[in-house]
DNA sequence: CTTGACTTGTGATATTATCACATATACGCC
DNA sequence: GGCGTATATGTGATAATATCACAAGTCAAG
């Protein structure tokens, strides 16, 4: 896994190209990727970092479509489902995610001062904490990990 | 540290044993634990789970405390601050800390089923959280590692 | 072209959390 | 002990986040 935030990089490309990724990914699995929905992913794309369900409403709003919460929510909730986007519990956020497809349940990285949101290799942190579970008899299902802290670029400033 | 959920156990023993601990420490390290604070450290340690700021507070209004919300916030963010209790962002809720004064920043076991939640060792997770933190350049200052399953109990039943 | 499953729009409401300001209490210092 | 300051609490209002319920619309399979 690549990291993609805390290093420059074309970004228009990045929205292009991991969109392109999503869209395949859901004729694939025979996603209903819906204008709405697709809408939202745009949006958290381009955003580049994470969003309030009530910022992606007003987007929508902005755009036509239904202006009350469940309209965002559900879209949100669809996009969170399928591994198109991630919930972020720390900030009641949602970021695009950056890897779509590859099989991943990542860490969090998010930085204090610029807000931005990094998907970390999670690998060896779900192995120790799917170790710690099961001495205590525990199945995991699903698990939020979330880090806050510095990023590089505001570490330097 | 010993994982006590899970585990049939003393439980009247336990409240006490942990609050003797967390008000052991509060001397120490000079904190102010008032009544409205000690009293929201109880009501999360009877109740073994974790608990809404609002039941937190209905608990607290029956008893003659204050009955606004930032009663309880602000007790239970005291708590949270200085290592007395933990907050759940996946239930939006506050659980007391079973392990006070044990430098820990632990992971959490929340059964889906009976709502438990567990404190489990966390020092593998965080060597590796740290460690794929580190390759991004990002410091980590606080982290939140929250696993959603089935626990011991729920899963023969 | 009709049925059934899924999706969206919409209004209302529930839940969680914070702000602002007045009052009261505890602590350090003399 | 008395004073001044920092800290804590009470209270009303409000903000931010999330869900429910139901009607209407859309899509796809048969």
């Amino acid at each position: 896994m690549e990291p993609l935030a805390f290093h420059h990089h074309d970004h228009s490309h990045c929205e292009g190209d991991v969109m392109h990724r999503a869209e395949a990914l859901a004729k694939e699995q025979r996603l209903r990727l819906t204008p709405v929905r697709k809408r939202v992913l745009e949006i958290l794309l381009e955003a580049h970092k994470a969003m309030g369900a009530y910022d992606v409403l007003q987007r929508l709003a902005a755009e036509g479509f239904g202006n009350q919460p469940p309209v965002a929510y559900r879209a949100l909730e669809f996009l969170v489902e399928h591994g198109l986007a991630h919930r972020i519990r720390r900030l009641n956020a949602f970021t695009a995610c950056m890897h779509p497809g590859e099989a991943h349940s990542p860490a969090f990285l998010i930085c204090r001062q610029c807000d931005s949101v990094a998907e970390a290799d999670a690998a060896g942190v779900r192995a120790a904490l799917g170790a710690s579970a099961e001495a205590l008899g525990f199945t995991i299902e699903r698990s939020n990990i979330e880090a806050l802290g510095l990023c590089p670029a505001c570490k330097t400033e």
